[in-house]
DNA sequence: CCAGGTGATGTCATTGACTGACATCACCGA
DNA sequence: TCGGTGATGTCAGTCAATGACATCACCTGG
């Protein structure tokens, strides 16, 4: 637990919790979820593993560590919304309020983590209920903006359908590719369809 | 490990999986997820916690036990449904073909486990995840059937939310009420939101 | 400048989920 | 009767997760 930088910079080297991030993101990419122990990932972030779950609940949790800030975010652009925009209308803006999150530099670390999750059925259950709680925020969201309940409960699910295929996409497009625009695209995509 | 009846019925009384299935349900019912341990579930069906990893791969997964069968069966009435049905038709026949697995004697039991899957935020994460293989299967069933895949995609989604919505409302229903007439009411009130 | 409080971390011990390897032994078929 | 088979038990071990307690740089009030 002694670096020279540690002496330097007060007592721990700062941002434990992104450091372990960062280890977890490479050592889950490297050898599998699996194949990665808690105290690995904690060696490597230079801390002890009792330390990784005061930052993360569970072994899981540290790749899903964002997504409240993005919820959150989300459900804040989702209350912006002009009084009078439909309910579909401040969902588009809700989502679209995810682009701040998604620049190109965290594309590359959005593709890594994609093809950990997909890969690992616990990551994937993790990733299913965070959007569960994602749909529910919304529909609250759209409760308190006065929409009745089974319009609410339905656009909701909608928003987070879209910006599910919309994230996909825009890992698998071509680098220069904003994330605005393929849910640009999406959208335009779930118009036709319904039309 | 010796009771009477083992030794009457053979070397061990049969149907383990049936009784760690029952003891599981009550444990969990009893005590809660988190406070119930496999040891706890396998003395209660006179068996070792080994045993039980031997039918079940975790400690979730006893109480999902049934679904790959029910979701068999679905896929199933699927496939026999008319080869004119449309593809909303033929995926209410299989929501319909649920039928046949939740009568008034499983009702009880559904209760039950429905209580102690919606307090467990772990077996919340297990059950969206057997949703959504799910809702794969049956959009995979479409295709074989010929249907263009965003509608087998979005049919089938809609298909496990019909049967979703309908599975808590019989929960929630007097004792007399079949399955089959909720599916019904919930494909009704289906009809009614998209109109 | 010092004493005490605070917060992030380390250390230790423990529980409990899960797995692999190997042993057992009633049953069944040749 | 004998050997194979299958379901189980036993044992040892790994690893995720948690509680209790210690440490110690840093900050703040006196």
């Amino acid at each position: 637990m002694t670096s020279d930088k540690i002496d330097r910079m007060g007592r721990w080297e700062p941002d434990a919790a992104g450091r372990l991030r960062e280890a977890a993101m490479a050592l889950y990419a490297e050898r599998g979820y699996d194949g990665t122990t808690v105290a690995e990932i904690a060696d490597r972030a230079g801390v002890t593993a009792r330390t990784f779950f005061r930052h993360f609940a569970d072994k899981r949790e540290v790749l899903f560590a964002g997504s409240e800030q993005l919820e959150r975010h989300m459900v804040e652009a989702l209350a912006a919304a002009p009084a009078d925009a439909s309910p579909m209308e401040a969902v588009t803006a809700a989502v679209l309020a995810t682009a701040e999150f998604f620049d190109d530099i965290r594309r590359d670390y959005s593709r890594r983590r994609a093809a950990v999750i997909t890969s690992t059925p616990e990551l994937r259950e993790r990733e299913l209920i965070k959007m569960a709680t994602l749909t529910t925020s919304l529909t609250d969201g759209l409760l308190e903006r006065g929409v009745a309940p089974d319009v609410a409960a339905l656009a909701a699910e909608t928003g987070v359908a879209v910006f599910r295929v919309s994230f996909e996409r825009w890992i698998a497009a071509p680098d220069d590719v904003p994330i605005a625009d393929v849910i640009q695209a999406t959208l335009k995509t779930l118009a036709g369809l319904t039309a």
